[in-house]
DNA sequence: CAATTATCCTAGTTACCAGATAGGGTAATA
DNA sequence: TATTACCCTATCTGGTAACTAGGATAATTG
């Protein structure tokens, strides 16, 4: 299950992307706008700056604004900034691998394999999705 | 993520799958061989069998037998027994629907259409495999 | 029958964390 | 210099995953 925190960055990137003009968004319009707590919603963004994808201005007409093309965001990428790994599974994470406790041989385990099937057809959605895709 | 229940019912499944007679599997044997908590184990072992995937005996020589063919034990009816929802958001899974706080339409939801289509990919990979094609 | 075996069932416990909140600090603008 | 809006740290709270405890019940075996 995809928690809150990553609903709720991928609504607040397509608010920012949508905007005609390049003007940063504050986040009270798109905390009002898409039903998210404000105080909630300003972590989530900050983790977005600090990951890249967003630049920020302070004080008046302050805001937030993409700093590259939505085109060049992919879902991949904000989930992982988000949520962590895409894969059911730790020991099937490209990204944030970890070893099973229970398990001697990974690659006798039955489980295992099923997951990396489930991880790749699940990379092949988010890897071909960009913001630009989702608007 | 999967949770370590959903896994480990799936390794006492495989477990039970593949032994060679079709004697009654105990809960200790498992539990050893798979490293698995024993009280742990137990309550996922009943759930199982609450949902019609395996059958139990008691007393000496008893434990736990699968009900079916391993053919006919899907990787969907399995995860959906002890995980819940497949999809990654209640409001695009098809067996525990349910609707967003924050979302007005779902339709015009970016995040919605997105999930859609991880779900569905998923659903392809867990559909066509069965108890029988994981071991 | 009685001893043993192994499942059945209800009820905890513990630790973690997602989600949300509080409050002041800091920088930019007008 | 007043206002605006992001910046940052800390904290709270409810839910729940993972695991544990202890006895009841039923089947087998000698």
């Amino acid at each position: 299950m995809l928690s809150k925190k990553t609903k709720y960055g991928l609504k607040a990137l397509t608010y920012i992307a949508k905007q005609e003009n390049r003007n940063p968004v504050q986040i009270a319009t798109i905390a009002a706008e898409e039903n998210i707590s404000h105080k909630y919603l300003e972590s989530i963004l900050l983790s977005l700056r600090k990951a890249g994808f967003l630049g920020s201005r302070k004080g008046k007409g302050g805001g937030y604004y993409l700093l590259k093309s939505a085109k060049d965001i992919l879902m991949t990428d904000v989930i992982r900034t988000l949520e962590g790994p895409i894969a059911m599974l730790p020991c099937v994470s490209l990204n944030f691998y970890e070893k099973c406790d229970d398990c001697p041989d990974e690659n006798a385990c039955s489980v295992h394999k099923l997951m990396i099937q489930v991880r790749d057809n699940t990379l092949l959605v988010l890897k071909n999705n960009s913001l630009f895709d989702i608007l």
